[in-house]
DNA sequence: TGAAAATTGGAAATCGTGTTCGAAAGCGGT
DNA sequence: ACCGCTTTCGAACACGATTTCCAATTTTCA
């Protein structure tokens, strides 16, 4: 509230500032938004164009309010990876002084909500969810949220550290999945490789994936993902990696998975499903765990 | 969060300087309060007395937390009608270094009954893990239930419902995405397949993805899902089916994504990240809803 | 391809804020 | 009522935060 007393004073001067800069919105015909709902419309309105980092801001701003509301510039800007001159200009493009003159939006957007906004009320919520396709994505939320609970639970650290060791070690990580794990090898893939960690994504694009395998020397690595029925391409695909003596990680969902006999190492990572459709948060997890483990372990 | 990881630094001297002053806590056998909720229950305890104008602050504390956490101290010290040392010294009877330090209690608490500060929870209580790696599984799993919490909170479930409408009338559906967004396609094309309904998952393998949406026609939809930053190919695919008059019904996690102008609906999830690894959970599961919704509506 | 304009990064300068300190006022005990 | 201790006040200071400005870079348009 502080924010705004003091800017109704001088937003004349501010106004006039800003259009020396010839950058005002109010060129495009805005005016000044003068609560958080009105910055939120005019972002949102799609008619305000901004070079990169100033989308990048634009965005982080969406996104994290209550961290612009509470942190000061050099913290919001390191967290939006821009330079805290970028969010001063960014908000003198939108009319005001500066930045802490901008920031009082977002000050009095969060103690607005506050503390009537605390109604934790997930669950009545749902109990009485008279929407069926609400009812469906509350059971899938649920579902998900208990798979991430039950890693707390009972977690193989052991494993997981010798997982790590065999990956980081190994010359070339070959990443297998299909059907439901595939999504989970997908993103396992991807995030290796943005991290530096060279690695084969074993898609079976082209029929090629037996060939792929037939590549693996014993220098390498095979980090499989493989969830209940075992009916697929997978374990054959592993089987073909063990012969040819590569080391083998193992993410799958019980002792009885095919691919345990063939492991050097293996997690289990059991996930709940709701009518049918199961979650996949996590394997995801826990796949993200280990990348950053391999990456630890090989910068350090 | 700044304020509590600048304190933990100086912790020591804070406290011998405090104890300096004589009015330490610690002489009565109280340790620094370290959660907002600690500090509650020792002024409800009662057992601490404070002469007229530290109670004055006490009373305050109490009842207007959020204004702690957003003002300054000089309008904190007014609207609580004391001077702004004598907050200082509240703050230090406490045991911290001064008001920034104490107030920073009070910003994590704000923070983490707003929406997106929520993964922090996850991350305190892994502080205390010695194991970096379970400390870093805590946090992805914090983040995942975080972007899952958040479902339930704004959900747009008039968008929802048009999105499976639009989508259950379509001829062949279309499902785009890449990079982050890959896990999420290849899922939820594997599930509609899996349920009978006819898609192409466009993976853009041997780059023949402009090919294949150039045959998209106005009887086809488009399950497009985008996230930050929006570089990727998607865009230009999405344009042109729109080009071509198909249903366009985009999951995406802000207004800023390209693909919104583009969109007959949409959908915001925005996911969690932590570390930099960002969570696929709440995407997934409204993914998978959207799904079932399809499937529901086309047997009825 | 080159020139002009727009955008961005970074350091220097400014401004505001929090903290400290000495003096004055209040309070309780003798 | 006096004395000594505790508490409060308010101004000066020092620090950190914000803002400004200019150079470097990128983008745009001819």
């Amino acid at each position: 509230m502080s924010g705004a007393s003091k800017s109704s004073g001088r937003s004349i001067a501010d106004e006039a500032a800003a259009r020396k800069r010839g950058r005002s919105l109010a060129a495009l015909g805005y005016t000044k938004p003068r609560t958080y709902e009105e910055l939120r419309a005019v972002l949102s309105s799609g008619t305000v164009h901004f070079p990169k980092r100033l989308r990048q801001v634009a965005i982080f701003l969406w996104q994290h309010p209550s961290d612009v509301a509470l942190g000061t510039i050099a913290q919001v800007a390191e967290q939006a990876g821009v330079q805290p001159s970028t969010l001063v200009r960014f908000a003198q493009i939108f009319g005001y002084a500066g930045f802490s003159d901008f920031q009082g939006l977002f000050k009095d957007h969060v103690k607005g909500s506050w503390p009537e906004g605390r109604a934790r009320d997930g669950q009545e919520q749902a109990a009485a969810e008279p929407n069926a396709n609400l009812h469906f994505l509350n059971g899938l939320v649920g579902a998900s949220q208990a798979s991430l609970g039950r890693i707390d639970k009972d977690f193989d650290i052991a494993s997981f550290e010798r997982m790590v060791d065999l990956l980081a070690n190994a010359d070339l990580i070959y990443v297998i999945g299909s059907k439901r794990a595939f999504p989970v090898t997908t993103y396992l893939s991807l995030t290796l490789s943005q991290q530096g960690v060279r690695n084969v994504l074993v898609d079976n694009v082209g029929s090629t994936a037996l060939d792929q395998v037939g590549c693996i020397g014993s220098r390498d690595a095979v980090l499989a993902v493989s969830f209940s029925p075992y009916n697929s391409i997978t374990p054959d695909l592993v089987a073909v990696a063990h012969e040819r003596k590569a080391r083998i990680v193992t993410i799958t969902d019980s002792t009885f998975s095919p691919l345990v006999q063939l492991s050097d190492t293996w997690l289990e990572v059991v996930e709940q499903d709701f009518a049918g459709f199961r979650s996949l948060a996590a394997s995801l997890a826990v796949g993200m765990a280990l990348v950053h483990g391999v990456v630890a372990r090989r910068t350090a």
